[in-house]
Order: C-alpha cells, then sequence, then structure tokens
DNA sequence: AGTGCGATTGACT
DNA sequence: GTCAATCGCACTA
C-alpha cells in the first residue's frame, strides 16, 4: 500500500463525473479502481484509458443497444464488462446521461492493494505485469460478466475511488488495437509510468 | 441456423 | 518480431 492514496476507497461523486465521455477518460486518470473478494480488498491506480466516443465507429454502441452492449447506455458511472477474443474480460466504465451508449475502456492499472491476492489470480509474480493491459487487470481483479452493469459510485462488489495524491502529466495518443476511427487521439496515459501498456511513442504531452 | 470477427494475450521463431 | 487460441455475439439469410 503506498502512502496518499484514500484509504477509506470513498466511491467517486457521480454528480462530479464528466459527462462527456472524453473528459471522463481524461478525469479517470489517477482515480482507483476497488475490487472487493471474499479473500480480501484488490486496488489499484488507473495509468490508462481509451474514450469510445458518441457516433465511434469503433465503439460497441456504434449499431445502437444489444444485449451484449446495453451497460453502455446507463447513466455515467456504471461497469459494462464483455469478453474479447473469447479470452479477455475488458472493463469499460460508462459515460453520457441515460440512453446514451459511450464509455470508457480501462487498460491498465497500478497495483495498490491486495498484490498478493492479484499474484494468484494472474499466476505471475512480477509487479508490473500484474495489470498492464485491459484483459491483464481484469483478470487480476477477477472481474467477468457478472459484474456487467454495477454501478461504481457506491461500495459494492466493484467500485471507483479517489486517489489522496494529485496524478502526474497526462499523455494523449491513439488507442489500441481497433481498425474503425483508429486515427482519434481518445487514449490517455500517466506520463513516466511503468504501468502504462503498449508504445508511448508517436504520443503527446 | 450458419458464419465471421474482434477495444487481447501468451507462446514461440 | 509472428501467430494461434477461443467464444459470445452481431450480422446475414
Amino acid at each position: 500500500m503506498k502512502p496518499g492514496h484514500n484509504k477509506d476507497g470513498l466511491p467517486l461523486s457521480r454528480a462530479r463525473l464528466p459527462v462527456d465521455t472524453t473528459a471522463l477518460a481524461r478525469y479517470l486518470i489517477g482515480k482507483i479502481v476497488v475490487r472487493k473478494l471474499p479473500e480480501g480488498i484488490v486496488s489499484g491506480r488507473i495509468v490508462e484509458t481509451e474514450a469510445y466516443i458518441v457516433g465511434d465507429a469503433a465503439g460497441h454502441a456504434y449499431r445502437g443497444m444489444t444485449p451484449r452492449n446495453r451497460a453502455l447506455f446507463l447513466e455515467r458511472g456504471h461497469a459494462y464488462v464483455y469478453l474479447a477474443y473469447g479470452t479477455s474480460y475488458m472493463l469499460n466504465v460508462s459515460s453520457e446521461t441515460a440512453g446514451i451508449g459511450a464509455g470508457v475502456l480501462i487498460r491498465a492499472l497500478e497495483p495498490l492493494e491486495g498484490i498478493p491476492i492479484m499474484q494468484h489470480n494472474r499466476g505471475i509474480e512480477r509487479l508490473r505485469d500484474l495489470a498492464r493491459g485491459p484483459g491483464k487487470l481484469a483478470a487480476a481483479l477477477k472481474i467477468d460478466r457478472r459484474l456487467d452493469g454495477t454501478d461504481l459510485c457506491q461500495k459494492g462488489p466493484l467500485w471507483l475511488a479517489r486517489d489522496g495524491q494529485k496524478p502526474g502529466d497526462i499523455g494523449q495518443g491513439l488507442r489500441i488495437g481497433i481498425s474503425k476511427d483508429a486515427e482519434r487521439p481518445l487514449r490517455f496515459f500517466l506520463y513516466d509510468n511503468p504501468f502504462v501498456s503498449g508504445l508511448r511513442s508517436l504520443n503527446s504531452r
């Protein structure tokens, strides 16, 4: 447990969450994801996000509401969890107002609490690799479709909390692993943070 | 009812 | 660096 972060783990206030998807993606950098498991509390600082905005051809809500993506249409601050490539779960935070389908993908965490639990869930030891990537962080926190639709603004199995310390410089760049609308700079990350996934070149502050 | 495809990862050359 | 695994789901018919 590092000094300076929110030991109470009080949930973020929904009223304070930016409604706009891109603004929310930036806002969530430096915040804490808290997961309550039978074995104990697991948490990590968000160091990388991606915005999937309204009208975004790369977004799952692009063609309207379906059984899979309905949580994207919830009021901002709810979890949208889906299975990618049949192998990895992805954690997103719904954005905008109820009925608007958009969200923010959480791509990487800096592990804070419950590191031994994460190491067990991931089957590896190395701190840097525990939650460096969207599928990895979901595995480390035991997140799956059962958490789809969870209110992240109240304590429960999964929620978002504030960090005591100010985040460092935030970089912005291209989203990873998409083919449509790939030219938009909708990825945000903490500069000089070793827990960020992917390449940092061709990005700007 | 059948088909194609990922907002990835880990193993391997 | 390359590449297969794996499956729920959206799309076509």
